[in-house]
DNA sequence: ATCTGTCCCTGGACGC
DNA sequence: TGCGTCCAGGGACAGA
């Protein structure tokens, strides 16, 4: 699913791609809830534009455009940003996909996951962004024009300190990892992460939040911040949708310790990794390292 | 202010 | 083989 580390691979992947190049198309699926600008709006605004920078912000990217105008989009659980050429079978459909012949250049074609596709004036490759389940989000922000959304957002987890997640958690009684899941205190971690970073730190995902000391703060960050990065490096997880634009699947689900290892022994001391529900997310531990 | 539960969505896994 | 049921989860939202 996507996180801090899929977000930043499609960005940087995608950049390339996306970046001076003057959009002549723009085909959406039919309105819903994925658009929170309407299609018919988000056309009219793309059209004719030329693509500036691509930022990211948690786990938001912002397409900056030559008018000032900004393209904000979010992944969601399972969304895709990815070039028409990506080389991955996954994207393929089961019929595309069997009558494929050994060696033969893909081509993806929107499908009706594909909610918005954007064609270039220079007739190179389109860039597609898929989302089966819908939570991704799309929305064209006016000159100067923020969202709630954004405004909400903590400080980006690769540039939290110890000290700030120490002061942030003084008044939290909640568990430790409900608390790092929210986008508002520090941005960017999801459920694998939040599970990966507490492991390394060696803290129980139960832990009340305000009981955790200074130090505990600092290593816990330290903690997140090395997998994240150790994550960027290796292409993101892949554990269930995420692709990279260019078709590649990220390695990171093989340096995994304890998310979705129900039953396996911990890496650290061979104990079993046991599995219990908070707020209402699976969470991954070892009940013998992290106390 | 903070916390908890519910909901949105679809495909894949599983049991009968 | 085929059908029904459950599960995955980011984040908005409502109500405590």
């Amino acid at each position: 699913m996507p996180e801090l580390p899929e977000v930043e691979v499609t960005r940087r992947r995608i950049e390339p791609l996306l970046i001076d190049r003057r959009i002549s198309s723009v085909r959406t699926t039919r309105d819903s809830y994925f658009f929170l600008t309407r299609p018919a709006a988000l056309k009219r605004n793309l059209l004719g534009r030329y693509t500036v920078e691509l930022e990211r912000r948690g786990k938001y990217l912002l397409l900056e455009l030559d008018d000032g105008k900004r393209l904000m989009l979010h992944l969601g659980m399972t969304g895709q940003l990815f070039s028409q050429h990506a080389t991955s079978v996954r994207l393929l459909s089961a019929s595309q996909r069997s009558s494929l012949s050994p060696g033969e250049q893909l081509c993806f074609k929107p499908d009706q996951h594909t909610h918005l596709s954007l064609g270039f004036a220079d007739r190179g490759p389109k860039v597609f962004f898929r989302d089966v389940r819908k939570f991704g989000k799309v929305r064209l922000l006016e000159r100067g024009q923020s969202d709630p959304r954004l405004d909400r957002l903590g400080v980006d987890a690769l540039e939290a300190s110890g000290e700030q997640l120490f002061r942030l958690t003084r008044r939290r009684k909640a568990a430790i990892k409900n608390v790092l899941l929210q986008q508002s205190v520090i941005a960017g971690i999801g459920n694998i992460y939040a599970d990966e970073g507490l492991f390394l730190a060696g803290i129980r995902p139960t832990r009340r939040a305000s009981s955790l000391t200074r130090r505990r703060c600092e290593k816990l960050v330290g903690s997140l911040q090395r997998v994240l990065l150790r994550s960027i490096e290796s292409g993101g997880c892949s554990i269930s949708d995420f692709i990279a634009p260019d078709g590649s699947d990220g390695l990171y689900q093989d340096e995994r310790h304890v998310y979705g290892r129900t039953g396996e022994p911990c890496p650290r001391c061979g104990g079993l990794i046991r599995r219990l529900l908070l707020g209402q997310r699976s969470t991954h531990f070892c009940p013998r390292c992290q106390k």
